[in-house]
DNA sequence: TATTGTTATACTCTATAACTATA
DNA sequence: TATAGTTATAGAGTATAACAATA
């Protein structure tokens, strides 16, 4: 795990193995991992028949939404940095679903848009996402559907 | 103005909701992934300064709560196949952490256990899972946190 | 035959660092 | 100086396929 950067002191204020935090099913975080995980399972498998992963999804679905978008405003929309997006947006291209072109309002940035082809992929993509979502929906009230959807989003905003 | 985010009709498998499905904030989906990634990320940082990852805690966690586990035990209760635990197996065992013999009981498995480096390794990973977890349950009351278990236990369970 | 572990392989995601061009 | 894109590099997770040993 190549990291770095962490201000926080260990310190630990108790003594060491001193207490227990339980098990770990009451931990937030392992559910939200074993979420995660099995969303992730169940989109692959939907989309086995289209060749676009989640993130790929995202990313063209939010170029659709905004049009002459620059990687570094796809890059804060979907939390990740430059390098990750450009990946994703070098396989996009090399799909063809989208282009690049240099924008004329700021030298440094790129716009993106889609292409026919990307347009359609989209389509087909959101398709399957109303299947996968209706899987996922499938066991919550709409209260409950809002209500989670409530409680994640005060996680990653 | 080449597009608008709305008027792609296509042949849908259905007569009634031919619509758009709208847009990407209202996907469930998309905010699980963006929580989880949100949780990742904290999650990295605060454990820089040790040498393990989500899934290397998750799998040191379950082997230290049922020793002598075989590795297939800890893949259904992580929801991974054979292989990715390997992987994850191999690099607690490259770091001492855990030692794998033959189950007497039967000679296709292995059992898996702690060593003393490997069960120090967790305690000082619960330490930090502590303080992970303050962060990600800070923003919710003890209620909230409770009801956020119990929707997403619904989805992997 | 089925299960468990193992190895090999490949792709995606994530992140850091360093470089270029532009602001 | 700061920002946006780019390239190179690396580690981790995920998955499939094939194989050996055991049940």
């Amino acid at each position: 795990m190549p990291r770095q950067k962490e201000t926080i002191a260990i310190t630990t204020p108790h003594v060491a193995g001193a207490e227990d935090i339980g098990e770990i099913r009451n931990i937030v975080g392992f559910h939200i991992r074993l979420a995660h995980g099995a969303v992730y399972r169940h989109f692959t498998e939907t989309f086995a028949h289209l060749d676009l992963t989640q993130k790929q999804v995202s990313a063209l679905w939010l170029v659709a939404d905004h049009p002459d978008i620059a990687q570094i405003g796809v890059a804060q929309r979907m939390r990740m940095d430059r390098a990750t997006t450009m990946a994703i947006v070098n396989r996009l291209e090399a799909k063809g679903y989208l282009v690049r072109r240099k924008s004329r309002s700021d030298g440094r940035k790129q716009a993106l848009n889609l292409t026919d082809p990307g347009r359609r992929a989209l389509a087909a993509a959101k398709r399957a996402i109303q299947q996968h979502e209706q899987w996922l929906k499938s066991r919550f009230t709409e209260q409950e559907v809002a209500r989670l959807i409530e409680l994640l989003a005060r996680i990653h905003e």
